[in-house]
DNA sequence: ATCTAATTGCAACTAAGTTGCAACAACTTC
DNA sequence: GAAGTTGTTGCAACTTAGTTGCAATTAGAT
């Protein structure tokens, strides 16, 4: 059932950020750490429906919890910021993010490893790095093959 | 001088693009390659002043020239969209973007290497990758260590 | 049970970017 | 080199994303 978990997980997480755990807050969470990928504020409204927090909440919510270090900001391009669960990032780099230039679709690659920045000019300490791959992902792939194949068979 | 073989540099990039070779372009061109980090609309319409360009065609002339691929859009976190000169960034990746936490200030590392993306997840082919860096730029890292050569003294 | 400081929602606001449209200018053609 | 055509520009009005002040509320402390 795994239910009784994921309520504690969050409760947890809010209690290690010192915020107060209310409904808002962890209505924001549950959804951010149920889904595959990075969520903008306006993504979170429409997930939580007409009985979730208000808007403002949201966006004060998502950066607090990016201030306590339990959200990242995503480093993703687009009009709006998006955040995600910081699990699954390690100290010096958040796993990177995959998007579609054929769909437009982000994936969290969480398993992918990139080697950290050598040959710095001197003086620069990194601290973080933060990585955004841009290609094809898996279907879309297949589906230019296909097309190439046709056009060879002509 | 130079000046003559970079106003002729900027006529290459905009006929290059085929683009139309307008005073607001050659303008907006002409700032972006002086700079030494990415820029922001907002950045340019103050560098070109009120004689300069309009605020929406400098929207404008942006977005056609990083559709055109003489510009990039430069991913680093902010609330506006920052471009730069396509050129010092390779095929399938541009230079890295430093980002320090101290001062805020943005270092272009045009010289820094770092490897491409390895052990990726079946079937995602990626064509470019993009790196942001977060630490402590030479500057700030000096005052840090000053700082603490004086609380480790008392 | 009471208290207090953090949190929330509302309304009004700022910042960043976009769109429609008429005037204009760069390049083409004659 | 004048005339034409198509891409470009500026204005005004608009949308989208995010912020702020403030009064009402509530989580967690006492």
């Amino acid at each position: 059932m795994m239910k009784f978990a994921f309520k504690e997980k969050v409760d947890k997480l809010l209690s290690s950020a010192r915020l107060k755990r209310t409904g808002q807050r962890k209505a924001i969470l549950e959804v951010l750490l149920k889904a595959n990928s990075p969520l903008t504020a306006d993504e979170i409204v429409h997930a939580t429906g007409n009985t979730g927090p208000n808007r403002v909440t949201i966006y004060r919510t998502l950066e607090s919890m990016a201030e306590a270090g339990i959200l990242h900001k995503a480093f993703i391009e687009g009009r709006s910021r998006c955040y995600e669960p910081a699990d699954k990032c390690s100290e010096n780099q958040c796993h990177p993010h995959f998007v579609c230039t054929g769909c437009g679709q982000t994936h969290c690659l969480t398993d992918a490893t990139v080697p950290m920045a050598t040959s710095m000019p001197a003086g620069f300490i990194i601290k973080r790095q933060q990585v955004r791959l841009e290609g094809l992902c898996p279907e879309c792939n297949m589906t230019e093959n296909k097309r190439h194949m046709h056009n060879d068979g002509k």
